[in-house]
RNA sequence: GGAGAGGUGGCAGAGUGGUCGAAUGUACCUGACUCGAAAUCAGGCGUACUGCAAGGUACCGUGGGUUCGAAUCCCACCCUCUCCGCCA
């Protein structure tokens, strides 16, 4: 959530921000409720003011055993344009704050303008991709051979699910076990484990909720009579820091959740329809840290630094860009994208996104520490792929697959596969 | 699923219609005492909005209601705990 008071003081610098994100943002309506807004408060609060007195004095009269009569009746000749005036304050904070929650974050200035993702620019590249002696198979292709089975699960669930069996179920697994080793060993991140349900309070401090409520699975249960199947583990992390005000030395905080993650993917019917490059259901090891302000920038160059080393390790060749400002989330300030080679589509396709939300989430939660002279400030919180499981899945059998149909295990990964060094086809 | 108890400031814990944003204890901060610390004493110590300031307004799980006035009464909901049953 944007800080309201730069609303109100600087809508300009606000709006031309937002065009820059690709959104029409109309100031004047706005202002229009702003202004109403401060009258009707003020009116309000000196009702409410003279009607405290006048009851205290009423409290006072008849501790005293006096009449207090005459200084009821006053009381009563505002109460109605009172209640009128707080019903309709309720009415327009509502309504203002509707408009400020529906607004997304502004981008750092250090992003790069733009309209869509043919905007985006590259940083670097690493590795170079592998040069195949036959024509290389897609990952449903490969993963076929080798357990990967699709089709079951279209018939347990429907499209955009997986089914794996024998080496690949395996791989699927070390992948995550060793992306959480990792973290947590080499880069300093404290494993957690979370719900993978949540209530819709929650949904809003990330900023899922209200706008993008077609993108979640919802389970009829909980607070608002339901929970909500979390898209990321970013969800239920960071909001850790939901109505919490820490100390200062409390920070940074580090994070690292292994979850699967859930998604309706409404909207995009026809893409990436083969496969499992985009699914309902996958998994994802995810970074989160909650960050003093001054320490965010860098901590999000870490942090990518943090997704990039598992790629690095894994030796597939990606690229690392900068989102711009008409492609990047609804929260994010900055977003790196990590784009991991796929063979078979001959392209990069995204496989980490690592973002600084800056103080907008902690705003949506009131997430605060305790800042040195003793002031809450809020927090400013990250959140970052370290990686993808799924598509790191889709990338290994696709890079890592061999002509005989089986698959050499990234050496990396070897000990986390039990001293596995070759799957085989399936019989 | 059945029965009961309860949600108040960082924590503990009073408060059952009026001068209560809320006693008291504890933690914390400042000062005094001390070589220093402990102990003791004095003062301070929630959040947000609003105002140049004095101040004002809102907040005692959430949302409604009653009342001139609600932490306190009524209704609904959420959550936590205890016991029994069932259960991975």
């Amino acid at each position: 959530m944007l800080d309201i008071q730069l609303l109100r003081n600087n809508i300009e610098l606000v709006s031309a921000a937002l065009a820059g994100r690709g959104m029409s943002f109309d100031p004047s309506r706005f202002q229009a409720l702003e202004a109403e807004r401060k009258g009707l408060q003020t009116r309000t609060q000196d009702l409410q003011a003279r009607r405290n007195a006048l009851s205290k004095q009423i409290g006072m009269l008849k501790a005293r055993g006096e009449d207090a009569s005459e200084v009821m009746t006053e009381v009563g000749t505002t109460a109605d344009e009172l209640k009128r005036n707080e019903l309709a304050l309720a009415a327009l904070l509502d309504e203002i704050n509707a408009i400020v929650a529906s607004l997304p974050n502004l981008p750092h200035e250090s992003v790069p303008r733009g309209r869509d993702e043919s905007d985006n620019v590259e940083i670097l590249r690493w590795g170079s991709p592998r040069a195949f002696d036959f024509e290389p198979l897609d990952h449903v292709d490969v993963g076929a051979r080798l357990g990967l089975d699709l089709e079951m699960a279209v018939k347990l669930s429907g499209a955009r699910f997986a089914v794996m069996r024998g080496g690949v179920a395996r791989l699927h697994r070390a992948l995550a076990q060793f992306m959480l080793d990792v973290h947590t060993r080499e880069h300093g991140y404290t494993e957690v484990y979370v719900p993978y349900m949540v209530n819709a309070a929650s949904m809003f401090g990330t900023g899922q909720l209200p706008k993008f409520e077609e993108d979640l699975f919802a389970v009829p249960r909980g607070d608002d009579g339901r929970l909500f199947l979390i898209p990321t583990s970013e969800v239920p992390v960071t909001n850790f820091m939901r109505n919490e005000t820490v100390a200062a030395d409390a920070l940074p905080m580090k994070y690292v959740g292994h979850t699967p993650c859930f998604r309706s993917e409404a909207g995009s019917y026809g893409r990436d329809t083969r496969g499992m490059i985009r699914q309902h259901q996958f998994d994802k090891v995810e970074l989160v840290r909650i960050e003093h302000p001054e320490h965010s920038w860098a901590a999000l160059e870490e942090l990518s630094s943090h997704a990039e080393a598992v790629l690095r390790k894994l030796e597939l060749p990606y690229r690392k860009i900068v989102l711009c400002t008409g492609d990047m989330g609804f929260s994010s300030a900055k977003t790196y994208d990590l784009e991991v080679w796929l063979p078979a589509q001959k392209t990069y396709r995204e496989i980490s996104s690592c973002s600084n939300c800056g103080d907008f989430q902690a705003r949506r939660m009131q997430g605060r520490f305790k800042s040195g002279q003793g002031k809450n400030e809020f927090v400013h919180t990250l959140n970052g792929s370290g990686l993808a499981v799924g598509r790191t899945l889709v990338a290994i059998l696709e890079n890592y697959q061999q002509a005989d149909g089986s698959l050499s295990v990234p050496k990396a990964l070897v000990p986390w596969m039990g001293g596995v060094e070759i799957l085989d086809p399936l019989r």
